[in-house]
DNA sequence: TTAACAGGTCAACGCTGTTGACATAAGGTG
DNA sequence: CACCTTATGTCAACAGCGTTGACCTGTTAA
C-alpha cells in the first residue's frame, strides 16, 4: 500500500473511459493482454513501453496512468499467467497425481509465454490469482495428511522448484535466435568430441547426454520430489503421529 | 566458433599491451574481475558498458576489443563463477554427501554474486570450468553405481535444479531495494491477514508460512532429490542389474 | 628503420523508461 | 442545462543505454 504511487488511480476509482486518439478504450486488462500478445509474437525484447503504446494505439505515456512503472506491469502479467494456469487444472483427489499435473501445467504454461515467465517467475505478486494458487496447493497437501509444518515445507519446495525450472527453461527458449543456436552447437561441437583420456565420464555417456540435455529435466526432478514426499508421508502415517519431527532421511545435518 | 566476431582478437593472439590513457593495462581477466566487483558492490544495474569502462579507467568502447558484446562478457563472467565454486569443493567419496555439498556450494556461490548469477545461470558457456564440472559430477554418479542412462538423468536433474534455484534465489536478492521490501511486505500485509473462512489453509499455516518462505527452499528440494536418487540406487543394486529400466515409481505416464 | 596493425579514443546513432506540462472530455452537482 | 473537478490521453524532453565506424598511436616483427 505504501508504495502505491499517487500517479496511478486504483482500478476501483476509474470511471472516465476516454478513448485514445485512435479510438481505443484503454483498461488494465487490455494492456496486460496486449503485452502478452506482444511477448508471444515478437519476443521479450519487443516488450517496451513505446512498442506497447504503439500496439495499443495510444501514447506510450498513457500506460503510466494504469501502472506505476514497468515493474508494476510485469507483476500484473505474472498474476494473469498464474490465473490462466490454475483455470485449466482440475484436481482429482489423488494428491500425488494432482501435484504432478499441476507442476507440469505450471511448467508448460510458462513455456507458452517464455518471455513473460523469465521476467516474472521469481516475483511474489500478492495478487488474487497467486493467493488462490497458494491456498489450493496447501489444501492438497494438508488433505493428503501432511502435518502443517511438513505441508508448508513441501509446498515451498514444490512451488519454488516449479517456478525455478519454469524460469530456467523459459530463459533458454527466450534466448535470441543466435545465442540459442550457439548453445546447441556447444553441445555438439564441444561436449560430444571430448577425448576419453581427459574426460572419461563425458566421453562414456556422450550419447545419453546429447539425448537428455535437449529436453527439460523438470519432469524428472518433479517426480523425484514427489517420490521423496510420498516416502515421508508413509513414514509419518506409519509411525502414528509425528513424534520424530526432525528426520530428513539423510544423515547429514540440515 | 562461427560466431566469433572478427572484431575480437582471440586471447592467444594478443601481444600488444598498450596502456590506456589512465595507465591501466587491460586484459580479459581484468575486465571480468572488475565486472564482478562492480556487480558485488553496486548491484546488477551498475553493470553497464559505460560504468565498467569508467571503473577500469578506459573508454567504454575498448571493451569491444575483448568481448563481442555484453552477452559474450556475461558468459565469461558465468564461467569464472563456476570455476570459483568448483575450486572450493573437495569430494570425500560418499556420493550423496558430496553432491549435497556441491549443490549447496553452487547455490551459495551464486548468492554471493546474485547479480551475476541471475544473468548467467541459464547459459551453457561451453568454457573450461563448466566442462570440468560436468565431468566431475558424472564421475561421482557413475562411481556410486548408477548405470549410464540413470547417471545422466540424475546429473541433469541435479545440475538444473541447482542452477534453477540459484537463479531464482539470486533474482530475489538482486531485486532493487524497493521491490524487495515490497515482497516482504506482501507476505506480512497480505498472506498473514487472510481470514480463515475464505482461505482456511493459508490461515491455518500462516505462522509456518512466514517462517519458511523467508528462506530458500533449495536445501529441502535438494534433499528430496537425493532421497529419491538413493532410493532408485537401492532398487537398482538390489535387483542385480537394471532389467527394469523404465520405472519412474509414479503411475502416470512420463 | 620501417611498415603493419592491435588496441585505445571519440563522436554519433537509435533506442530505452520516465516525467511534467498541457489539453480535453467525462460525470457528478446545482 | 451549465459548471467545475479531475481522470486520462498527448506531447516534448531528459538522461542513460549498447553499439559502431573513423581515427590515431604505440608496439612489435622484419
Amino acid at each position: 500500500m505504501t508504495s502505491t504511487n499517487d500517479r496511478v488511480v486504483p482500478p476501483a476509482a476509474r470511471r472516465r473511459r476516454r478513448p485514445t486518439k485512435k479510438g481505443v478504450v484503454l483498461s488494465a486488462e487490455l494492456i496486460v493482454e496486449t503485452a502478452l500478445r506482444l511477448l508471444k509474437e515478437h519476443g521479450a525484447d519487443a516488450l517496451t513501453v513505446r512498442r506497447l503504446g504503439l500496439a495499443l494505439g495510444a501514447d506510450p505515456s498513457a500506460l503510466y496512468r494504469y501502472f506505476r512503472d514497468t515493474d508494476d506491469l510485469l507483476l500484473a502479467i505474472a498474476d494473469e499467467l498464474i490465473g490462466r494456469t490454475l483455470r485449466t487444472w482440475h484436481p482429482t483427489g489423488d494428491w500425488r497425481a494432482d501435484l504432478r499435473d499441476l507442476g507440469l501445467r505450471m511448467h508448460s504454461g510458462s513455456l507458452a509465454h517464455p518471455q513473460a515467465a523469465v521476467l516474472s517467475s521469481y516475483r511474489v505478486t500478492g495478487r488474487v490469482h497467486e493467493i488462490g494458487a497458494v491456498e489450493t496447493i496447501l489444501g492438497v497437501l494438508r488433505g493428503a495428511g501432511f502435518p502443517d509444518p511438513e505441508a508448508v515445507r513441501i509446498y515451498h519446495a514444490f512451488v519454488d522448484q516449479a517456478l525455478a525450472f519454469a524460469a530456467l527453461d523459459a530463459a533458454s527458449i527466450a534466448l535470441p535466435r543466435a545465442a540459442r543456436e550457439a548453445e546447441a552447437g556447444v553441445w555438439r561441437a564441444t561436449y560430444a568430441r571430448l577425448p576419453a583420456d581427459t574426460h572419461p565420464h563425458i566421453a562414456a555417456t556422450a550419447r545419453h547426454l546429447m539425448a537428455d540435455m535437449r529436453r527439460s529435466a523438470y519432469p524428472a526432478a518433479l517426480d523425484m520430489l514427489l517420490t521423496a514426499a510420498a516416502a515421508r508421508l508413509e513414514e509419518i502415517t506409519q509411525h502414528g503421529n509425528a513424534e520424530t519431527l526432525p528426520g530428513r532421511t539423510s544423515g547429514t545435518s540440515h
